[in-house]
RNA sequence: GCCGGGGUGGUGAAAUAGGUAGACGCAGAGGACUCAAAAUCCUCCGGGCGCAAGCCCGUGCGAGUUCGAUUCUCGCCCCCGGCACCA
């Protein structure tokens, strides 16, 4: 073993090896210990990026440690092959989104085999394929007919002038992204999936998730928002109708001095008609259309509303409330009204100072009295009950029930809770998605396209309209069918699409059968391979993604298609992958190659001009500030980019992109490759030493004990914690140590330990670096692939130490240390460090008051 | 704004259950090898004071709990992610 480490030679090879060898293809094989692993599969945009090849890095570790550990491990890929950005290549290179997304996926999957990731390949899926979305459509019908599926009508993003409903990222500051013009509200009637009726549900396993970061589930419980309160009926004044609203401060009812409504809310066009607050109303009405209502913008607009000039009753008090309708209330929560409670809530004390309406105090703090006219914020604290009537003088926590239970005995209202959580709308007035398996008929209404029909095929050969219009609604080869109830031939096809999240809702599972044909999978293929057992991906898909998900999986379970209710056992959440950006006054954002870094200062390569270098971000295209994996494939190879991006941060944590850091891991890995050279001739022949610590010389056992530590720690931190960074950190440790063993003085059990030494260096490296180690491997000789050896096992006897290090503080501060035989009695130890010469300095003249000792650790002396 | 996370040398980071702060890299400095360079190998490398032994300071900022805090508690500052039609 003489030459060079050469990476493109060798991954090659091997590529072509684990192809040839079909290694990666599994079944099921009940005898065999299951393990699913997932990567969260990539929209295909045209290239890999970072955070790509870091995701699928971290996962073919897991895979390829978990193949070794003996599991049966299905780790598959596949494209989220749906969704905006496929459009909008379209309009912007005249091309069809079904051509870029295809001619993408080939793209990716050439570099993803460039990385050596080991896939089961047989099993891809692309979620645009008819074979892949025709079950979502058959769920989707299923769903319906189990009321699970409704629709309903909601807003969305309108653009008059490209007549296009606009996602929120293509919303800039209330202007399309298009024709910057003004972005209106807009009512559609839209599909919907009740993932309320599982709020409770979702909520209640979050604890159960034990396998899940603890981030992760108080998110999610956040999302799905519950709250216990009461719903109470305001009667309106000289009408038969009442407002509901669900408030979680029923005891501060009878502070309730006005009422606001969502801007949305039905009642606030019908109370202001035929009063003289109409016109103000449309004209809020008209500003409203203009806001943008999502939840992050409501919060930050400046509180404003306006009076219907309708009044309610308060049903405690009597008193008569102003109606208003309030740019903070939200149609969607509760119902779509609030109790406005001054004195209590700080919003509505912002409003009623505003609009200068009455301010009651209803609960009082213990220690002071408050005023209303002098208050400078909401008391939101507990207290006493005041003005409240038959309950003053409890305290309010004891009303909250009171009360609740009062309103439901007098039939005023009742005790109820509340989510944050909103049905999912799933429809999308796109082209590039799942039709929507309906159809509307004249005379029939609604009804799902008969089973027979699935799939619903979208017409991938259909151009885009101006403005990025979906071509469906005036295709009529798609949208002209037969009515399944009356046979009428003058129905039409739903032309809205499903959200992408749908897919990636399922795709877990269609991996389990993905061929099959007579269903969405097959039975005793999910049975077998669910749950995922570790999924990987972006923290960014904490919430939506993986409650959809959750959801799903329980949807599946209700009817019957499968058992397991949670879809991911262990989740982990990787950081993003971040680097600088660069700009020049000339050309904006300059990619990193474009920049050449001088003695005085980074410079532009295309105008000299000076370069701003920007604050360390998320890598994206518009900042320009990315790498291309494919070049750094080329310039140092798989092995190498895969072994820096797990080198340079733990998995959860953000990785700041460093090109030396890159040169580093390639430097290792030649000194890996240099150690196996220069040892090769001794070691080839000779078995691995298999003995214990007492069969060798004192140097030699200081090496094999390192040996073993190196193999409990690098198994901890991949097994425990997904830590491979310091994994490799301790197979660099091992590897400076094998450095300093002598190769003059050759002796049989040297070059048994080195044996051991440098197999167990290979192993452990193998799953971050399987190229590189399956050369080594076989050069030392073994006729079989690494994947097919087992994971290194450690000796506990290895690892005892016969003397331990001890640390002695006075006062905390570090004073001396030294070493003592590890089974040394504690007093022994405490007189050890007593007598310290170091110590005795500073305990001179004190009395010592105590002596703290910690076992093979410290000692603390106190004075 | 709300929810969640993060902040440690010149730099990426480590310290797994409150116990030696900075392992392992990168960059830098010095040396060896070389005609020379590259590569490689060896040594040094948080700050201050000191000839030295050593002492003091130091984990975003301020307080607290503790014999002992990067780690726990409270308050603040800055950065990042999510906020329901980006995926």
């Amino acid at each position: 073993m003489e030459e060079k480490y050469t990476p493109e030679a060798i991954e090659e090879k091997w590529q072509k090896y684990w192809d040839a060898s079909g290694i990666f293809k599994v079944s099921e094989a009940p005898e065999k210990e299951k393990y699913y692993l997932l990567e969260m599969f990539p929209y295909p945009s045209g290239k890999i990026h970072m955070g790509h090849v870091r995701n699928y890095t971290i996962g073919d570790v897991v895979a390829r440690y978990k193949r070794m550990r003996g599991f049966n491990v299905l780790h598959p890929m596949g494209w989220d092959a749906f969704g905006m950005p496929a459009e909008n290549a379209a309009i912007a290179n005249d091309t069809h989104p079904a051509r870029w997304t295809y001619e993408n996926i080939d793209a990716m999957r050439d570099q993803l085999k460039q990385l050596g990731f080991s896939y089961d390949w047989t099993r891809e899926i692309a979620t645009c394929r008819p074979e892949y979305y025709r079950w979502e459509q058959w769920l989707f019908i299923k769903m319906y007919e189990k009321g699970m599926a409704y629709r309903k009508e909601s807003f969305v993003n309108w653009c008059e002038p490209c007549q296009t409903v606009l996602a929120n990222e293509q919303v800039e500051a209330g202007m399309c992204w298009r024709c910057g013009k003004p972005v209106r509200q807009k009512k559609l009637w839209q599909w919907f999936f009740r993932i309320t009726d599982y709020a409770e549900d979702l909520l209640v396993h979050c604890d159960q998730l034990p396998g899940w970061p603890d981030k992760v589930t108080t998110m999610q419980k956040n999302w799905i928002g519950k709250s216990v309160g009461a719903e109470i009926r305001f009667p309106i004044e000289n009408a038969s109708k009442a407002i509901s609203v669900f408030t979680t401060r029923q005891d501060t009812v009878f502070g309730a001095t006005f009422m606001c409504l969502a801007p949305e809310h039905p009642l606030v066009v019908e109370l202001s008609r035929r009063t003289p607050q109409q016109e103000a109303i449309d004209a809020f009405m008209d500003k409203m259309s203009l806001q943008d209502r999502s939840a992050k913008a409501v919060e930050s607009h400046e509180k404003e509303g306006v009076f219907t000039g309708a009044y309610c009753i308060n049903p405690m008090t009597g008193r008569r409330m102003p109606i208003f309708a309030a740019n903070f209330a939200l149609m969607e929560y509760g119902t779509g009204a609030v109790m406005s409670v001054p004195a209590h809530d700080q919003r509505d004390f912002e409003f009623a100072r505003k609009y200068n309406l009455d301010i009651i105090v209803v609960v009082s703090p213990e220690d002071r009295e408050l005023d209303p006219a002098a208050m400078e914020e909401a008391y939101t604290g507990e207290g006493r009950m005041v003005n409240s009537d038959r309950f003053n003088g409890i305290p309010n926590r004891q009303a909250l029930d009171d009360i609740a239970a009062y309103l439901e005995q007098e039939g005023l209202g009742k005790k109820t809770v509340s989510f944050r959580l909103r049905d999912w709308g799933i429809s999308r007035q796109r082209y590039w998605g799942t039709p929507i398996p309906m159809i509307h008929c004249d005379r029939c209404g609604i009804l799902p396209a008969p089973e027979a029909d699935l799939p619903i095929v979208l017409p991938e050969e259909a151009a885009l309209l101006e403005g990025g219009r979906s071509p469906l609604p005036e295709l009529a080869e798609f949208t002209k069918t037969t009515c399944p109830g009356c046979g009428s031939p003058d129905a039409r096809r739903e032309t809205d699409t499903m959200d992408t999240f749908v897919e990636s809702s399922w795709y877990f599972e269609r991996y389990c059968s993905p061929r099959h044909e007579a269903g969405m999978f097959e039975r005793k293929a999910v049975d077998y391979w669910m749950p995922v057992d570790q999924y990987i991906g972006g923290v960014e898909h904490a919430i939506l993604h993986l409650l959809y998900s959750r959801y799903f999986t329980r949807v599946l379970r209700d009817l019957g298609l499968i058992d397991c209710k949670e879809p991911f056992t262990r989740l982990l959440t990787q950081g993003m992958v971040c680097k600088e950006s660069t700009a020049c006054d000339q050309h904006g954002y300059l990619f990193p190659d474009q920049v050449v870094w001088k003695d005085d200062g980074p410079r532009c390569s295309l105008c000299d001009g000076a370069v701003t270098v920007g604050r360390v971000e998320k890598m994206s295209k518009s900042k320009k500030n990315v790498i291309d994996p494919g070049i750094l494939l080329h310039q140092y190879g798989a092995d190498t980019t895969r072994l820096f991006c797990l080198f340079a941060a733990p998995p959860e944590r953000d990785l700041e992109w460093n090109e030396q850091g890159v040169e580093g891991c390639l430097r290792f890995l030649n000194r890996v490759w240099r150690l196996a050279t220069d040892w090769m001739d001794h070691i080839k022949g000779t078995p691995a030493f298999g003995g214990g610590p007492a069969d060798l010389e004192p140097d030699l056992r200081e090496l094999y004990r390192k040996i073993h530590e190196t193999i409990k720690k690098v198994t901890s931190d991949i097994e425990d914690r997904f830590h491979f960074n310091t994994a490799i950190s301790a197979v660099m440790e091992l590897v400076n140590f094998m450095y300093g063993i002598d190769r003059g003085a050759q002796s049989t059990s040297k070059a048994a330990v080195m044996k051991l030494g440098l197999e167990s260096v290979i192993l452990l490296l193998s799953p971050m670096v399987p190229h590189f180690a399956e050369e080594i491997w076989e050069r030392l000789g073994n006729a079989s692939s690494i994947l097919l050896a087992p994971w290194p096992v450690y000796r506990e006897k290895a690892l005892v130490k016969d003397e331990v290090l001890i640390v002695i503080q006075v006062n905390g501060k570090l004073r001396g240390k030294f070493s003592v035989d590890a089974d040394a009695g504690d007093d022994t130890i405490k007189e050890m460090a007593l007598s310290d010469e170091k110590v005795q300095k500073f305990i001179e003249g004190r009395p010592i008051r105590k002596v703290v000792l910690v076992r093979n650790k410290l000692v603390n002396i106190v004075v």
